[in-house]
DNA sequence: CGAAAGATTGACTGAGTTCAACTGAAGTGG
DNA sequence: CCACTTCAGTTGAACTCAGTCAATCTTTCG
């Protein structure tokens, strides 16, 4: 994201940047606070999430490696609508509002970067939206796999299959759905082939039957 | 959404837009096409939807007088992602593309502003996904009708109460339900004396108890 | 090791969809 | 201006997907 930076307005956010291990299950932010600055993931990943009226997460994505988290916010000038929470060890950086405000004001390049990736990021969730209100759970859980394969094919330790780490609970609450359906449904996958489990682990087998499970075209 | 902008950018605007009448039921932009320009309504509703995988409408919003269209999409450089349809005659503007971002290049306060409403936009469309998962058909069935409310009052005929006019089709697309679901609801809420229909017309009573329906905290 | 959290399985229930039939309203072309 | 078609709205009945509840098993971790 900071790519389109000079090497001059790096400089200065990688002066005042602060760089934190966060261990597993850290709270980045809480929903319903102010936001006091941006989060960029150096390794980890974490779950953005909201709770809904009866207090169930609704988990609205899983960031990884180099996604910023919390901007949106705060451009906003709102209260944060997520929370972030981390799921496993992260190392993550921090940049303080002003800092971010202030460089997003010198770099009219960087500003539109961050316009163009708000505005992706809403066509994204104009998607999510349809999907949740016109697929069913199956459908779901498929598109939900392909993209976490994604997200975690991106740590890339060989070219080897990709593992999802999730707990069952997690990815119910991505998919929108409740645990013991999302068990059963993954027993299904699993019998056709699609994927293997390993205890917790997920490891996607055949994407190209999940993509029709989930009637993507 | 314009009102940042100085005397003189405003001139620009006005000599640069075209102003259409456009009759119930005209096409402004088609799912899948490049962004030409951004759309403003003058007078008049649209819906702004997207054709699931079965070929069935998801309404996204019904859009009203001063709302701006189609901007995103070019922000991010994409191709539109939603369809929007006149649900009445209308009267709206456009600006060409080219028009639109040397404004917005040479009004850092329009950007902002820009940047801001789309940042609340994604905020508004978390919280649309995390409803879509969690709440009843019936529960969001209360919340579509106090979002119309908001939606058609605008229009402030007089004082006199709201009228929402939707066909039951395009109401059960909003909602993400089927037609016969929400006929069905309606009818539930005209008996718990919350709203009267005549015909096509929904007219709203009592909000605070579909406040209530909505379990809105 | 033992408690607590997560995972799994079965049985049951019900909200909401689907299908089908029918009514009413609104055009529209002869 | 009327017959005819078409589209929107409504109602009933059957069905099904997915949620809930409860019990049990497994894993993890202090």
């Amino acid at each position: 994201m900071f790519s389109v930076l000079c090497a001059h307005e790096l400089a200065t956010i990688s002066d005042n940047k602060s760089c934190t291990l966060y261990k597993k299950g850290q709270i980045l932010f809480h929903e319903g606070t102010r936001p006091l600055g941006i989060f960029c993931i150096n390794s980890g990943k974490v779950k953005v999430y909201k709770i809904g009226t009866d207090g169930k997460e609704q988990i609205i994505r899983i960031a990884g490696q180099g996604d910023l988290l919390g901007y949106k916010a705060m451009l906003a000038e709102e209260y944060y609508p997520v929370s972030a929470e981390t799921l496993e060890d992260c190392t993550i950086c921090f940049l303080s509002k002003h800092n971010f405000l202030e460089t997003l004001n010198e770099s009219s390049d960087l500003n539109q970067r961050i316009v163009k990736q708000v505005c992706q990021e809403h066509g994204m969730l104009v998607d999510e939206v349809t999907n949740q209100a016109q697929k069913s759970v199956r459908e779901r859980f498929a598109m939900a796999l392909l993209k976490l394969k994604d997200t975690y094919g991106l740590d890339g330790h060989e070219d080897g299959p990709v593992e999802i780490n999730l707990t069952r609970e997690d990815l119910a609450n991505l998919v929108g759905t409740a645990t013991e359906t999302l068990i059963r449904l993954l027993h299904e996958f699993k019998e056709d082939g699609m994927l293997e489990t390993q205890g917790r682990k997920i490891r996607i087998i055949d994407s190209r039957q999940l993509v029709k499970a989930a009637r993507m075209m």
